[in-house]
DNA sequence: TTGACTCAACATCCTTTGCTACAA
DNA sequence: TTGTAGGTTTCCATGTTGAGTCA
C-alpha cells in the first residue's frame, strides 16, 4: 500500500511527491521539475489536482491548503439589484469561476461582496490602484465589520478578508499564496500583463471572480481570462441599464478641418513616415507591424526621422486649432452643466488650461490637490475640468453630465471609461458625450474604431 | 510621517495593399 | 482553383501608477 500522496506550497506552484510515482505522473497540470528534481503543478492546477485525486479516490494528503471556512455575513440588510443578484447565481453555477462585466456605477464592489458571503473562503480582493485598496478596504469593513487586512500602499497585514494591488499581489506571492480560497480582481482587464498574471498562476485559490467594465484589450489579451479566472459567465452592457440604473445619454460627433497650413504639415509628416514603410515594406496592419516599424526605426537615420514625422503627425491632429475653437463654444453653450473635458496629451491640458483658466488634473498633479480640485468640481466651484488619461478608471470622479473628448486613443475601454465618467444616476438627467475629430486623419479610423461597442451603437 | 526621488510595470503607438504559401 | 491565413528580431516616446529608498 504506498503512502498517501502529498500536497506542499512552494512559491507559487504545489509540489506534489510520495504515493505512486503513475498516479503523481497523471495528475493535471503537474510535471517534473528537473531544477529541484520534484514533481510541480502551477498554483492554480490545485482545484484540478484535488478534484482528481477526489474523483479516483486516491488518498491524499493535503498540507498545501492553508485556509479554513470562513463564515461570512453581511451587516446590511441592503436588496441587491437584479443584476447584481444573477450575476452572482451564474457565477456561482459556473461553479464560483469566472469574469462578470458590468458598467462602471452599477454596483460591482457589492456584487463581489455578495460572492465573497456566498463562497464562504477567505478572500482577497486585488485592485489597481491605491485608491481603490482604500474604497475596497471603507466597503469591505462597512459591510462585514471586523479587521480587514492591507497588503501594499505601505501596509502589510493579512487577515482572512484582504486587499490589495496587482504590484503588492505578485511580490508577495509566496506568503499569501495558499491562504485564500477566493480571488476578486477588481479592474480584471489589468490581469493578463505578463508579471500581474503570475499572482493569478501561483495562487491555488479555486474561486475565482473578475469584474470589469471593458473586458476587451488592444492587445487581445482577453483570450486569458479563461485560464487565469475563468469564463464570462454575466455580461451587461451601459445601453441595457441606463434609464433605470445609469443615466440618459447621448454621443455627439462634431468633425473640424485642419487649417490649410496643418493640412500641409500634415501631409509632408504622413507622407515622410508612409514612404519609410513601403521602403522597409512594412505591413503596419499585420501582426508585429508596429513591432516592425519601431525596430526599424530605431536603426538608422531615416528611420529616427521617420518615426518623428509619425509623432508630429499625431500631435498636429491632436491639437488643431479648430477643435479648440469648437471646444470654445461647446464651454459657451454648456456654461451651466458641469463638463469633463479629455485629450490624449498633457500638452494639450495645459494649453487649455491656461487659455480658459480651467484646472488641470494629469499624472503630474499630486494626489492631495487632485482631491482638492476633484471636491470643488464637485461642489460646483469649479464647473469645468480637463485632464487628459488619468481620470479613465479607478479613481472616484463626481458627476458630471457633459464630456468633451478632444483626442484619445483607439482603444474601445478608454471610451467606455469616459463615458462612464457622466453616467452616475441623478434624477432626471441627460448625459451628453462629444467627440470631436479632425476631418482627413487617422483620427477618423480610431473614432470608428472606438466606437464599436455595443454601448456605442 | 511626509515628500521627493528612482525604478519597474503596463498601455498605447498602426489599417489594408499586395505578396506568398498553404489548405479546402 | 479559390480562399485564407500569414511571421521574427526587445522596443521610440509618452502617460500613468505602485513600491521602495532616503533625507
Amino acid at each position: 500500500m504506498p503512502e498517501p500522496i502529498q500536497l506542499k506550497f512552494d512559491g507559487g506552484t504545489i509540489i506534489v511527491s510520495d504515493g505512486d510515482a503513475d498516479v503523481r505522473s497523471q495528475l493535471p497540470g503537474v510535471s517534473f521539475d528537473p531544477r529541484t528534481r520534484t514533481e510541480r503543478a502551477e498554483g492554480r492546477a490545485y482545484r484540478a489536482i484535488v478534484e482528481h485525486l477526489l474523483t479516483h479516490k486516491i488518498p491524499y494528503a493535503d498540507q498545501a491548503r492553508n485556509y479554513q471556512v470562513a463564515a461570512w455575513s453581511m451587516q446590511s440588510t441592503r436588496v441587491p439589484f437584479p443584476h447584481q443578484q444573477e450575476a452572482v447565481d451564474v457565477w456561482w453555477k459556473s461553479r464560483g469561476r469566472g469574469v462578470v462585466v458590468l458598467p462602471t456605477g452599477t454596483g460591482k464592489t457589492f456584487t463581489a461582496m455578495l460572492a465573497i458571503q456566498k463562497s464562504q473562503r477567505p478572500a482577497l480582493v486585488i485592485t489597481p490602484t491605491i485608491d481603490l485598496l482604500n474604497q475596497w478596504h471603507f466597503e469591505l469593513s462597512k459591510a462585514f465589520g471586523g479587521t480587514i487586512g492591507l497588503m501594499g500602499g505601505g501596509e502589510y497585514d493579512i487577515q482572512p478578508l484582504t486587499v490589495t494591488t496587482y504590484d503588492s499581489a505578485y511580490i508577495h506571492l509566496d506568503r499569501w499564496g495558499n491562504k485564500f480560497g477566493l480571488l476578486v480582481f477588481d479592474e480584471c482587464h489589468h490581469l493578463p500583463g505578463p508579471t500581474y498574471a503570475m499572482a493569478a498562476v501561483g495562487s491555488i485559490a479555486p474561486y475565482r471572480l473578475g469584474l470589469t467594465a471593458t473586458p476587451e484589450r488592444a492587445d487581445g489579451q482577453e483570450s486569458q481570462y479563461e485560464g487565469l479566472i475563468g469564463p464570462t459567465v454575466y455580461r451587461r452592457e451601459i445601453k441595457e441599464l441606463s434609464g433605470d440604473f445609469l443615466a440618459d445619454y447621448e454621443t455627439r460627433r462634431i468633425y473640424v478641418s485642419l487649417t490649410a497650413d496643418e493640412q500641409q504639415r500634415y501631409q509632408t509628416a504622413r507622407e515622410t513616415y508612409r514612404q519609410f514603410i513601403l521602403d522597409r515594406n512594412i505591413s503596419l496592419g499585420g501582426p508585429n507591424g508596429w513591432q516592425r516599424f519601431i525596430f526599424e526605426a530605431s536603426r538608422s537615420a531615416e528611420g529616427r526621422v521617420a518615426f518623428q514625422a509619425f509623432r508630429e503627425q499625431k500631435k498636429l491632429e491632436r491639437a488643431a486649432e479648430a477643435k479648440l475653437q469648437t471646444l470654445e463654444q461647446l464651454l459657451l453653450t454648456h456654461a451651466k452643466d458641469r463638463i469633463l473635458i479629455f485629450t490624449a496629451d498633457n500638452a494639450t491640458v495645459y494649453k487649455i488650461a491656461r487659455q480658459y483658466l480651467v484646472p488641470p488634473i494629469t499624472h503630474q498633479t499630486k494626489a492631495r490637490e487632485r482631491k482638492q480640485i476633484l471636491e470643488r468640481f464637485h461642489s460646483g466651484e469649479y464647473p469645468v475640468v480637463v485632464t487628459s488619461q488619468v481620470l479613465n478608471e479607478g479613481v472616484d470622479v463626481p458627476a458630471a453630465n457633459v464630456g468633451i473628448v478632444l483626442s484619445g486613443t483607439s482603444t474601445i475601454r478608454e471610451n467606455v471609461q469616459r463615458l462612464g465618467r457622466l453616467l452616475r444616476k441623478q434624477t432626471d438627467k441627460h448625459a451628453i458625450l462629444y467627440e470631436i475629430v479632425a476631418k482627413g486623419t487617422s483620427e477618423e479610423f480610431s473614432s470608428e474604431r472606438r466606437r464599436q461597442h455595443h454601448a456605442f451603437q
